[in-house]
Order: structure tokens, then C-alpha cells, then sequence
DNA sequence: CTACTTATTTTACAAAGAAAATAAACTTGT
DNA sequence: ACAAGTTTATTTTCTTTGTAAAATAAGTAG
């Protein structure tokens, strides 16, 4: 059986000081009065908070604002600067590795390929990689975690890896093995749902609090941010889309089906399409050879008709399953992000065809459709993942002992 | 902007009450030591709260225990019988109206038809029937809340109908109305996803936090249960599948799309089905006219090969939409609730096809596919509404202080 | 009858937030 | 320039809540 939550007095200070960091990081220079008003706690809470805050350096007092007819409030803002952590994200084949701090701002970055795909010997190359980023880059500013995003399902809590398609992890528990190492906190989580999360914090969708990102690359997969949170089942996160079965006559898909969302909507099967009408004789500005993804985005930007068509019905196709995703989730905007969204008016217009169509009339007039904000960088997600840990207390407190 | 969830004082007080009514009416008999170690709140907390909610006589003390060494402790149970509450349902021209007690005993039931469409003279008819049916039904304990659930979208923090099919409500403030009428709590609700909360609280999914009904009638919608209670975005429930497309080249669906959900999985769909192979000549054990609900899974338990085979093609694409279910929400069991469900065996096994087809094999080994406890009773919705409220501590508090 | 267990209650106390009082910084009217 | 009034920030005082520890209650085992 279960209990829900229960609070004790020890949770209601870490709870309302991780919430006013949270203001204070989010609604940039803000005063104390301002605090309580939004958080609505007492002003005399709000400076208890804030006072410890201020003491371990995790806030700082900045400019005072112009006064509204009496004292004039004083400013406060988050530090970012002083902490950095590492931000690393294996792929297919390819691991990134970045040094952010937090204000997001990328301090170093390096792309090193993977041969591998055993879990021991790909975990023994993260760890030798990340070792010479950090001696070569890295200076005297403390780290405050390492964070590893990639492609599959993860288990957040217990930062185990469930299962990868371009590796050969299952149940493997990469998390405590880098904790072991590093004695930092490990941030471990999937690249897409990293991504969604991102945007809600610094990108397409820090406005709203439902949102979802809906990747396009080599495969397709979703993030769905709930009430500003990623959102996760029984502690690992769900957005596996890539597989709904689109069409029962469709092509045969890799997972053995038939139809599947990944036969119309990725690179490959996009390149594919292309391909094989080219080779049908249709008449296309691009040759056999030529044909990648980032080719038939600009082919179809110039107006192509085989690639725009095809491009289209990708878009449409994907409309499908994001009308899905309105109806179950009712976001307030969907972002789509990959190579593709390099064609954005012609994807998002196949796109909408669909939604309008398929999804429920009071959601759809709510949803916004729209391309990502982070299509090129990979370690981004890690941002969020650390900025997550400040915002609900884990993370901050470590700092604050400190 | 927003701010998260912050914990004042009050709060603390109310979330605690609350949980320690909830694990007191879940846990049947149980101790305060055993509440205890259940909440981690300390023992002395325990004995303070539930004094005051035995003073108030929610809870009552009842046999002690067998002693495991030492002092025997003395079983806490809620208070069921004297609480009473009206439940009422609107369907497709029906209004079911019933009185029950917290127990989840219905003490009375009636049905009656509504002809009218429009929300005025509805709303009327719905009073003036519950005020019939308490005066005829109701004797002299006290009514703690009124509940009317329904098909269509409902904000329920509002009490606002959103949209319904078969009647003409369009953001229609019917809580406020009742509320006036009654001065009692009114919970509103959409009547699926309340009967996947009774299933939760009552019935095949009270053992798992995460769940799904799927009720299959005059349409399709799904209840999903995350965590123990109703998904919902931004105050208003979610859950509609009918009009996931299931096939571009399906049948014209009345929403004007084709190939919706519906036009396969629906009642009316499948009797149609059936009609229309019988016409073709197909040799079935029903002749046209006797084409229903009911005869057709009589006839598939019967052997009927037509109706078998309509009833196994219905679960499958059923099966298609519960994958997409399962691979965006991994709950722990899916219930199907329907008259279909009569042919369960038939459903279950079309279902079970496309769900190991098309799930991810990590959630769906976790998965397990049933029909649903409550078929027949629609004001059973009723009864989960009144217990959230109860166990989320909003009721609660208005029966702590009278 | 004594020693030991277990359950519950009482007492004393610590921590957090609310409310009121105070301090500080500024604006405005004279 | 200066008093009066505003607005913000901080401090003090008070209430509430939960908890630890001690006390009490009610059993068991030998």
C-alpha cells in the first residue's frame, strides 16, 4: 500500500526556501516584498529565507528599484556564474560533453565518437573522457554536478538506465557508478525529456505550464512537461511516441510492426521516401546521391515539389500523433524540434492540417504549434536537469550546508 | 506567472488531518502506532488529530487487537452510515438519481428520461427531480453534498459544463445553480473518469496507484488515474480518445473525420458491423432486427463466427488506442467497462494482440488488461467524488467543524 | 509478583510562519 | 527645510504544529 504525502515542519522550510530560490531565479531582480506577495508568505518569512540565503552565496542583493512613494525595495538575484557542472549527453555513436554554469551560458564544449556498446566499456569511456574535458578545461571554480542525458528510458530515482536503442544497457546502473567516481551529484535523465524541460525553463515554452517537445531525428520520441514538471510514471519518464501505430498497412518498422510512427516521421525514413520516388523517375533537384535530411529541408524551402510533398506528409503524419498528445495532455504549446523543423513552414503547416482536424476544438484553440528553441545542442537538457535540482530543494540544500 | 506549490502553517495541519482520515478509511482497522509507522508522523501527532476526528465522530474506536507482547492496541475505522449523500448521473436522455452513504451502500435508486436539450430547462428538470426523489427517499440524517456526473468535458474547480454530446451545455456554470439550490457541496464531474476513480477507490484498480478505465458505449473515453487521482490539466479533466484516428481511410465518423476510434469501437459501430454483414448474406445466428448490444455477445459466447469476428476486430483496434494509453501513461492495469465486455474473453484476447504488438515491452510486461468491477451502476461516480473530497481534506474540514 | 513489551498520552520544547511593532528610506505638502 | 505620510525592510512577539522524551496504561512471560 501507499501513503501520499505527508508534511513535517522539517519539509515546510526546505519546500517554501527551494520555492523562493525559485522565484528569485525565475523573476530575475525581484524584492522581498515582491516575494511574498507571489509566494504568499509573510514578509517576515521571506526575510528568515532570504537572509540564509544570502549568507551561503547562493543570492546576492543587487540594485535597488526606484522608489513607488516610500523606501525603495531592494533588489535580489540568483548567482549563477560561481557554479558549473559538467553537462554530457551520449548519442548514437557520439558523446558531447560541455562545462555550463548556471546561468547557461556553455564554457567549453567537445564531440568525441563512440565505438562500443557495451555498458561496462561505454561507461569506462564516459568516465575517461569527461576526466581529460574536465583537466583541460575545467579551472579552479567548484563543480556542483555532472549531469548524462541520452536516448531511452531512465529511471530517474535510482539512476539506472532501463534500456537504450543504440546500446546495449538494460537495468545497468550507470548513476551510482559516476557518483562513485565523482563524488558529485549525478543528474541522469533521457535527452528529449532533458530538452523539454529545458525549453520550459529557458526556451519556447518558459511561458506556460504545460507544454511538450516532440523530437524528430533518428527516431521520434516526446517530452511532456505537466505543471512545469517533466512527467514521469513510477519514478522513469514516459513519451515513447515513436511507435504508435499510424497506419495498420504501413511500412515494416524496425520494433517488427507494421505502420509505426518512425516508418513516415525520422531522417532516415524521410531520406528514404525521397530516395525511392527519386529513383521512380519523378523529376527532383536533387540527385540520389545528394539526398540527407538537411538537403531536402533547403530543396523544399527553394520549392522543390518531391521534397516539399514529402515533407508535408511527414508533417501531416506527425500531426496525428500530436493531436494525440493535445487530447490526452492539453498542452499549452507543442514544440517541435529536429532537422526538419529547417523546413518549419511547410512541416508545421502539414502539421496543423492534421491537428485541426483530430484534436478536440476547446483543447486545439488553447494549443500553440511551434518549432524548438535548442535544435543544436545536445548537452542543453543537462541545464535543466541541474537547474530542476536547485528549484525543488535537492540540489540547493547541498549547497547551502556548504 | 506562476509559483508552485508553498506550505503555510494551516496547510500543514489539514494535508496531515487528511491523510491520517484516508489511511484510517483505506486500512480498514488499524492502530494509531500502525498509522504512525503508514505516515511517518509521530505517534503524539497521531493521538492529536484523531482525538479531534473522533470528537467530531468521522472515526470511532472499535475492537483492540490481539496483543503482539505487549499493551493491545485499540482499531480506528471511520464512520460510514450516517453520512448520506445524493448521486446523480445525465446520460444520452437519462437522469439516474441515487442516495448513498459513505459505505458505498445505495439506500435508494431511481431512473428517469430527459427529453429536453437545452441547459436551462435540463438543469431544471434535474432539481426538480432530486427534490422529488430526496422528499420521497431521503429521511432525517444529514446530507453532506450533492454529486452529478456526466459524458462531455466538465471544469470541475469551477463547476463549469464545458461541452457535452448530447445535451447543449457550452461553458455552462451548472455547479454554481445546484449549489444555490441545495447549499451543500456539489461535485461535478465527467462520469468516466469519476467511475475510474470508484474503480480506483472500490473496485478492480484499488490496488494500484496508476490506472485506466476505458469505457466503451455510446462512444469511447478513457479515466486515467495517476498517482491515485483523476489526470487532470489546468482544472479540467482530460481523456477524450474517441476521435483518435485509427485508420486515414477508415469509415466517415460523425465529428466529420474518417477513420476515427469510434467508427470501430462504439456500440453502434459494431451493431452496424454486424447489420451489414448480415445483409451481405453472411450466414449468423441473428437476423437483422435482432441486431444489439447484448445479442451480439450473446451470440460470440454462442460460437456466432460473425459476431465473434466483429467483436475480435473491435478489441484490436481497441487494443491500438490502449498501447498508445499504456505507452504514454505505463499505468499498472487498464479496465474495460462496456457491454462488450459481456463477450470478455473475445474483447480481452484482440485486445491483448495489438497491445504486445504495439507497447513498450517495458510497460506492458507491467500492464495487466481486465474488464472493469462497476458495469451497471452509473451513479457509482458519484461516490469516488465524494471520497476525494474527503481525502484530499477539502470536505473534511466543513465536517470537522459542524 | 516481577521484568519486559507494546500502545497511548502527557509534557516540554523547537521551529516555522503570522501579526504587530519598529526602523529606514523616500515623497509630498507646506 | 521640515513635518507628515507612504512604502519597504526587519525585528520582536506570539501562536500553531509537530516531535522527542517521559509518563502512563495495559498487556505478556516466566
Amino acid at each position: 500500500m501507499y501513503h501520499k504525502q505527508i508534511v513535517n515542519v522539517d519539509r515546510v522550510k526546505q519546500v517554501n526556501t527551494a520555492a523562493i530560490y525559485r522565484l528569485i531565479d525565475l523573476q530575475g531582480p525581484i524584492s522581498r516584498i515582491q516575494l511574498s506577495e507571489q509566494s504568499q508568505l509573510a514578509p517576515a518569512s521571506v526575510t528568515k529565507i532570504t537572509r540564509q540565503l544570502l549568507a551561503s552565496g547562493l543570492i546576492q542583493e543587487v540594485a535597488q528599484q526606484a522608489s513607488t512613494g516610500g523606501r525603495r525595495a531592494i533588489s535580489l538575484m540568483t548567482l549563477q556564474r560561481p557554479y558549473q557542472f559538467i553537462s554530457a549527453r551520449l548519442g548514437r555513436g557520439v558523446l558531447d560533453i560541455s562545462l555550463y554554469d548556471l546561468s547557461g551560458s556553455q564554457q567549453a564544449h567537445q564531440q568525441l565518437s563512440v565505438q562500443s556498446k557495451d555498458p561496462n566499456e561505454v561507461t569506462e569511456q564516459i568516465i575517461e573522457d569527461i576526466d581529460a574535458f574536465i583537466e583541460q578545461y575545467h579551472d579552479n571554480q567548484p563543480l556542483i554536478a555532472v549531469t548524462l542525458t541520452l536516448s531511452g528510458l531512465v529511471a530517474t530515482a535510482s539512476g539506472t538506465v532501463v534500456y537504450t536503442p543504440h546500446y546495449e544497457f538494460r537495468d545497468f546502473a550507470l548513476g551510482s557508478k559516476l557518483e562513485e567516481h565523482y563524488k558529485l551529484p549525478i543528474f541522469l535523465g533521457n535527452d528529449t525529456r532533458a530538452m523539454a524541460l529545458s525549453e520550459h525553463y529557458f526556451g519556447a515554452s518558459q511561458d506556460c505550464l504545460d507544454s511538450a517537445l516532440i523530437s524528430v531525428r533518428n527516431g521520434t520520441s516526446a517530452g511532456i512537461i505537466i505543471g512545469g514538471e517533466v512527467f514521469m510514471r513510477q519514478h522513469r519518464d514516459v513519451g515513447e511516441i515513436g511507435h504508435i501505430q499510424i497506419d495498420p498497412l504501413g511500412e515494416l518498422c524496425q520494433c517488427g510492426n507494421l505502420g509505426c510512427l518512425e516508418t513516415v516521421v525520422s531522417n532516415k525514413a524521410i531520406e528514404n521516401r525521397v530516395r525511392k520516388i527519386i529513383e521512380q523517375g519523378s523529376p527532383c533537384s536533387l540527385s540520389a546521391a545528394q539526398v540527407n535530411i538537411n538537403a531536402i529541408c533547403h530543396a523544399a524551402n527553394m520549392g522543390d515539389q518531391v521534397c516539399k510533398q514529402v515533407l508535408q506528409h511527414c508533417g501531416q503524419t506527425l500531426g496525428r500523433a500530436i493531436a494525440i498528445v493535445i487530447n490526452l495532455f492539453n498542452p499549452e504549446k507543442v514544440l517541435i524540434s529536429g532537422e526538419i523543423m529547417q523546413a518549419n513552414d511547410i512541416v508545421i503547416s502539414g502539421v496543423q492540417q492534421s491537428v485541426s482536424h483530430q484534436a478536440l476544438a476547446a483543447f486545439e484553440r488553447d494549443t500553440t504549434i511551434q518549432a524548438a528553441q535548442f535544435q543544436q545542442n545536445p548537452t542543453m537538457g543537462g541545464l535543466a536537469l541541474v537547474k530542476r535540482a536547485l528549484h525543488d530543494g535537492s540540489l540547493l540544500l547541498q549547497l547551502l550546508d556548504s
